[in-house]
DNA sequence: GCAAGGTC
């Protein structure tokens, strides 16, 4: 009785392997080692995720024909295919599966884990050994006691689970690569402008870039709406104090009053106390880190993107310095050895002061999140690490590890304590208050400042008057929202179900990689090119571009994990549902296309670096599109153009004529199969035009000459 | 040249 374990990744299979009894590793390759249990003739293959995807079938190679359409029309058009690198595995799969008679799938208790393991692996199992008998392993942990229960517990196989996946790559692969495919070709010209050879579409990456369009727009309507404030500056014992008027903000309408009140109040040198009071608040420690919450935390603080977070994360669990860092679980099971870890930490040299006293004070139980979903435990320490240690490769993982490792001490902490000090004070009868939150103890924000809000000091007073400072009448504008950032997007992602905890930064960062977003100071901006693709698919795509057809598809997708329904109806139901939408963007088509023509006058038109000529105020564009080219000013109120040959390639240059300061351009005329160089300064050839002679040419020069682009004087 | 999902 020999038996084949597979798994989805090598520490399941090692944590599996050693559960059961003493382990034997082989190395296969450079990248698969297996884990042999010979007291029980048990082998353990781990895979590296997914060993197969889809892809276009041969006929279905060209971008162009057979037409794109008919990847959804046409079910032979997509087809699953091993992922290039990933034989050795396939190999190993098939050697071991002849020579056992029990075929366990140990992939992870999810979706995607009963996928690689039943419709991925299972398949090249049965193909050398048809007989062979399947069962599935179903751990909620990697813990002994926990494989060793369920070893001997094992499920019948949960097809309907790797179905559901099965069918969400179908989904996704049908959709993408037709989508990509169509508005890749219609668009070519304008993607040519922008020196992109393709753009992509797809369920997840598309609707995000339509996210991020909507919070452009919110921006780029915003209306900021006047508001008023009375604050007044009080003195306490060690210096001063912000105190607002109680019916802080005034809105517009309502600005003479608070005028009214500023000018009653504004020369008061007393305010009368009525009111000080202090509550004590107790602030509870944070919770475990599941990937999204730590994805948060690293981003935030560090103000990485999520995908580099993700990244560092990755390589200290490949270094045996943190756990697993791809869970859903912000919950700890009970039986999770914490004792290990804080005795580690009670040598570091910054954090043993803090681990001694947890330790002490018997806190060695940590706070409980919102969900254990039976994978991994929440993302943890393994090692007490100083900073100087040589197992850090870099500055980043310091700084990662160090939030982390911080971030798991502060679960074991006690509340902090904070002091909320509300003050009313009248001054000539108006209300005003102020309150003062500061810090009584710190708690676990000891070890985690990167927690602590922003604390002042508490206010001491003495009798029931309070010197007044300076009374201030504040006028401000209402703020448009804020541009999304990696910590922003991820909650948005989170919140409408786009990607997974492990795709949300890769697809982040793919809108950047693709010209689509682009990310300016730590915040993502719409590209030119993301925003024409997405104005002019909301025309017929919008059902699409909404995160709901995720949320569809999904409810879809539960349903036959649930055995309520074949996985053929839904993929057909998605298919027919989206064959329409195509349509309906192929009839449109022609539409797009005049648009592509007219572009450069809608959206990137170069603008001139010095001022027109006329106005002296503003840029001029510079229009050059098809049988038209010229300078206008950019200001509708000027409108002034000026003319430019012609003939040859122009060039707008950065460098500016020395007689009358305006951008020179290159001409590039191809004559004979030989290219001329020469060059113009738009106004001198303008009045050369006018004048009727040719001198407004920069060779016609006789004060200067262009050498290497700039405009320099004639020795 | 394409998706999104695993993992390294």
């Amino acid at each position: 009785m020999a038996t084949l374990i597979i798994t989805e990744k090598k520490k399941a299979a090692e944590a599996i392997a050693k559960a059961l009894g003493p382990v034997k590793k082989i190395k296969k390759t450079k990248i698969l080692e297996i884990f042999l249990v010979p007291s029980k003739n048990i082998n353990v293959i781990p895979l590296r995720g997914h060993l197969l995807e889809y892809r276009n079938t041969d006929v279905f190679k060209s971008w162009t024909n057979p037409p794109p359409r008919e990847i959804i029309t046409n079910h032979k058009s997509i087809k699953k295919f091993q992922i290039r690198g990933l034989s050795p595995f396939i190999k190993a799969i098939k050697e071991y599966a002849k020579r056992c008679d029990h075929c366990i799938i140990g992939t992870d208790a999810d979706i995607e884990g009963c996928n690689i393991g039943l419709f991925d692996a299972l398949p090249f199992v049965k193909q050398e050994n048809p007989k062979i008998k399947i069962s599935q392993l179903w751990l909620s942990s990697l813990q002994k006691n926990e494989i060793i229960n369920k070893f001997n517990n094992l499920i019948v196989p949960k097809y309907s689970w790797g179905e559901s996946g099965e069918a969400r790559a179908i989904i996704d692969a049908f959709i993408g690569f037709s989508a990509t495919r169509e508005i890749t070709n219609t668009l070519r010209s304008l993607l040519n402008k922008f020196r992109v050879r393709f753009t992509s579409i797809g369920r997840v990456q598309t609707s995000l870039l339509y996210l991020i369009y909507l919070r452009e727009q919110e921006i780029l309507n915003f209306v900021p709406e006047p508001y008023f404030l009375i604050d007044a500056d009080l003195f306490h014992i060690n210096g001063v104090f912000r105190a607002h008027h109680e019916l802080n903000p005034f809105k517009s309408d309502n600005e003479v009053n608070a005028r009214q009140i500023f000018h009653k109040i504004r020369n008061e040198k007393i305010g009368k106390i009525i009111d000080n009071s202090k509550k004590v608040i107790r602030i509870s420690p944070p919770t475990p880190l599941n990937t999204s919450k730590a994805l948060v935390l690293l981003t935030k603080n560090l103000r990485i993107s999520a995908n580099t977070a993700m990244q560092i994360m990755n390589s200290l669990y490949l270094n045996k310095i943190i756990t697993y860092p791809r869970t859903d679980s912000d919950v700890y099971k009970s039986d999770f050895n914490h004792n290990e870890i804080l005795q580690k930490f009670k040598l570091h040299p910054q954090f043993k002061y803090y681990t001694i006293n947890l330790l002490k004070n018997n806190r060695i139980n940590p706070t409980k999140g919102k969900k254990d979903m039976g994978d991994h435990p929440p993302i943890t320490p393994l090692e007490s690490l100083e900073v100087s240690n040589s197992r850090f490769e870099n500055n980043l993982q310091k700084r990662v590890y160090d939030l982390l490792a911080r971030h798991y001490l502060a679960l074991f902490g006690d509340e902090a304590l904070e002091s909320k000090q509300l003050l009313k004070i009248l001054i000539k009868e108006e209300p005003f208050s102020a309150q003062i939150v500061s810090l009584i103890s710190p708690g676990f924000l000891e070890i985690a400042p990167f927690l602590k809000p922003k604390y002042e000091e508490e206010i001491q007073i003495i009798g029931d008057e309070i010197p007044i400072k300076e009374i201030l009448f504040v006028e401000k504008e209402t703020q448009p929202p804020a541009r999304y950032t990696d910590t922003s997007l991820l909650k948005l992602m989170e919140k409408n179900h786009l990607g997974t905890k492990s795709t949300r930064p890769v697809i982040i960062k793919l809108l950047l990689t693709r010209s689509l977003t682009k990310r300016v100071k730590h915040h993502y901006l719409i590209t030119d090119l993301g925003k024409f693709i997405i104005e002019n698919l909301i025309e017929v795509w919008l059902p699409f571009l909404k995160p709901d057809f995720t949320k569809r598809v999904e409810e879809k997708l539960e349903e036959i994990k649930d055995k309520k329904r074949k996985l053929k109806d839904v993929v057909d139901e998605i298919r027919k549902e989206f064959l329409k939408l195509f349509d309906k963007f192929l009839i449109n088509k022609h539409k797009l296309i005049s648009k592509i023509d007219n572009y450069q006058m809608e959206y990137t038109i170069p603008l001139t670096s010095s001022n027109c000529p006329y106005c002296n105020k503003n840029p001029m564009k510079f229009i050059n599109i098809k049988n038209k080219r010229f300078l206008v000013c950019s200001d509708e109120n000027c409108k002034k153009f000026l003319s430019l040959p012609k003939n040859g390639k122009l060039e707008l240059l950065n460098s500016v004529c020395s007689i009358c300061d305006f951008n020179i351009f290159k001409v590039v005329l191809r004559k004979n199969n030989r290219s001329i160089i020469y060059y113009l300064c738009p106004k001198c050839w303008n009045s050369g035009l006018k004048s009727k002679s040719s001198k407004g040419f920069c060779n016609n020069c006789n004060e200067y000459q262009i050498i290497k682009g700039q405009c320099i004087k004639k020795f």
